[in-house]
DNA sequence: TTAAACTCGGATAAATTTGTCCTGTTTAAA
DNA sequence: TTTAAACAGGACAAATTTATCCGAGTTTAA
């Protein structure tokens, strides 16, 4: 569905805001083991992240990521999974034609626009906090 | 959502499909053309699906690819999804946790699973007859 | 001033997926 | 019996995705 880079970013991103939620920031090597995710590769999609202005990266001696209050209950997870995969997952024709084109469907058209437009509204009306309160109520998790 | 090699493999049966309504079978030439797919790369996952009882092919002069009637109706697209990129995609967790696990979900489970199921529930629900159809009615197309 | 704990980013490697090539086998018809 | 049209399948190549390595820059505190 996601590719395992999303997957990454989404993990961290959640991560970053449970501990941003109570002032703290966190490093990517905690983000790595707290997640369970290869720590320089998740390095680079979160630097993806910080250019697309997800989340924010400090340098230095307690550094580390961070996600403002606003930001956290602004941001959706569409946006995440657009700044990684792109938006080609909300547009994409499920037989791989060229382009979506409701004039001019593939047979799988009606039934496939229906689910992928699911999946787009679920994202567009999830936001990082939605996800993350949860985790920090030790309701959900990010490993197992 | 699907791999290129599922993709061409849904494209490759619903055409081999609307031959066989007729009773023609079409050569992975034709195929390759009519769905604007890799000659030698659909062969490779043609094969997987004849070795999967999905499609039938003949050798020889005048041989090709066919579909028996009661095949088109019973196999459902599920199946040609499973037979080329496994099961995964109707178990796999949206954040990409070892496995699906309702009992410690991840931050996204409840509104992942859901839209999960729902593509199960259409995939399974659909057939390829039903599929074909529309292609033969030149309601549908294969190529853009 | 120095050391340590951080992120940043380029280069490179490994793994997977996608795609091609070439040879062999089967079959029908000339 | 020969020939040509077709699938089968192994070997290989290209492209993409995933992952690692390493040096450089940044910041805080001792
Ligand atoms: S049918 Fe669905 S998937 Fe195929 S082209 Fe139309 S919208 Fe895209
Ligand atoms: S939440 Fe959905 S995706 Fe995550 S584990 Fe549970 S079922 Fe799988």
């Amino acid at each position: 569905m996601f590719s395992r880079a999303c997957e990454y970013s989404i993990r961290a991103t959640i991560l970053i805001a449970t501990h941003s939620m109570v002032g703290e920031r966190v490093s990517l090597k905690d983000i790595a083991r707290k997640t369970d995710s290869p720590l320089a590769f998740t390095g680079k999609v979160l630097q993806q992240l910080v250019k697309g202005g997800i989340v924010t990266s400090v340098q230095g001696v307690n550094g580390g990521f961070e996600i403002g209050q606003k930001q956290m209950e602004e941001t959706r997870l569409s946006q995440i999974v657009a700044a990684i995969d792109g938006e080609q997952i909300f547009r994409a024709c499920g037989l791989g034609l060229q382009a979506c084109n409701a004039k001019k469907p593939c047979p799988l058209h009606d039934k496939f626009a229906s689910i992928r437009n699911d999946l787009k509204t679920m994202l567009e009306g999830t936001s990082i906090l939605d996800l993350s309160t949860g985790l920090k109520d030790g309701l959900t998790f990010l490993q197992r």
